[in-house]
DNA sequence: CGCAGAATTGATACATCTCAAGCTGGGTGG
DNA sequence: CCACCCAGCTTGAGATGTATCAATTCTGCG
């Protein structure tokens, strides 16, 4: 509960590495403040529970660093993945006491949490975190709707391909490459990982995977390194509008 | 454009049959009567298209009445419902100046919109609609990523279960029946849009709905009434947990 | 009455799942 | 230092659920 001394991280929200892009980034000096007062560090290894779903959750957070799911499981054992937390992304739900998924890490996380009290108090006190948490789900809703048609509608090998382009897309949203020609990025997800967001089984996954790769859209170095040699051809596969993506 | 006179709505909000569940539910008189500047009502007819994805978009509404879809459509034509909007909801977004998806109106639509300019100054000036909007977008993404379970990993039985407690519920929400034994009420959709709602084809939504009216799980009276003589019986044939939906 | 859209039903094809057997690479302990 | 181990991954063969293609049959309505 109490934050690692070991723990890299900036205790102070002006060196934050999400400052601009989480729920805080609307904030003002002063705002910043209170939200300061109110938060601590977690970290998590691998494969840890950050939460189960229907457990208590006395706060809401911030993914500071690493990469987490968000997934929801049936009585007999099928589960579905139905949010990929990367660093700013939100986590939890003012106003609700109990987690309504699983969150767990699949690398190493770090997340900056606020006691779920005060932040809701401190979110009908000033407009500006309201307003931020508006904006970031409006798009997590947009996300999941294109995530529907790709549950609903797509083969195995489009699944793979959109899967690889979001990832891809994402990574260059921090680093600022242009999504253009070369590219190549970690896969921050095992097989089955991948299985549980697309909807399909693990052997599908590693089956199409294997088909693109000897179809020389994407090339492996080692399991996590994927090399795409055209960007382009990558998304042809997605089975998306070729002009895609424009919606503001 | 403009509202057909004929149509039987309230021209003032205090009359509103949504007026307590639509983006407005927590204005104040002052702020309802501000909202009233800028509304103008709209008819639909069924299958008619609201709007295009990729439109230009300047309003934002609430449906009042009827039922309409929000979906995406890929370019060789298979589409993907990922929305179902009943009255009180949401459509549009602030700050969007193009509609990011389809919407269509199912049975006879009636919508209350708003200019979107002078709307996105209203909610920068008056909290309550952001608020309410930010609550209302919250619960609609509990709903997406529940729907991403459905067609992640649902069998095709299962799918029709649920689409069928699932407008049962959202029936009885308004007519506030009770969630157990016999129950009634009216598909409002065609095969095909369930089919485009669950991800499958409309001949295998034939197939499970007859399925299920020969073993007693359900009856059909005319095409659109659904007798369900026993609810639990139906909700054991979602795959949910059966003390499921408490999260609140 | 007769038409058109909607729904049902049938036969077959095929994508993905399931079950099962190996493979690979990195870590560990004898 | 090497044999072993194990999780993650790949590959194969066969089963199966859903899609596809193709007739019919309903149903509401002009």
């Amino acid at each position: 509960m109490v934050p690692a001394a070991s723990n890299p991280v900036a205790k102070d929200c002006a060196d934050c590495p999400i400052r601009h892009r989480a729920v805080c980034a609307r904030c003002e000096p002063d705002e910043l403040h209170r939200l300061e007062e109110i938060k601590y560090y977690r970290s998590f290894e691998p494969g840890q529970t950050v939460i189960w779903s229907g457990d208590r959750m006395d706060f809401v957070a911030s993914v500071v660093s690493g990469v987490a799911t968000l997934s929801q499981t049936m009585e007999d054992g099928r589960t579905q993945m139905v949010g990929l937390l990367l660093p700013s992304d939100f986590v939890g739900r003012p106003g609700r006491e109990r987690a309504a998924f699983d969150v767990k890490a699949v690398t190493p996380v770090v997340m900056c949490c606020f006691r779920r009290r005060p932040f809701e108090e401190l979110m009908a006190s000033t407009p500006h975190i309201g307003q931020r948490l508006l904006e970031m789900t409006l798009d997590e809703l947009d996300a999941a709707r294109e995530w529907m048609l790709l549950l609903g509608r797509k083969t195995a090998r489009e699944k793979i391909a959109s899967l690889l382009s979001i990832i891809a897309r994402r990574e260059a949203q921090v680093s600022a490459g242009p999504m253009r020609g070369r590219f190549e990025f970690d896969l921050p997800l095992t097989r089955e990982a991948m299985a549980d967001y697309l909807g399909l089984t693990l052997e599908t996954v590693s089956r199409q995977v294997s088909a693109l790769k000897s179809e020389g859209v994407i090339q492996l170095e080692g399991k996590r390194r994927v090399v795409v040699p055209d960007f382009a051809r990558l998304l042809d596969e997605t089975g998306d509008d070729s002009d895609g993506g424009f919606l503001v």
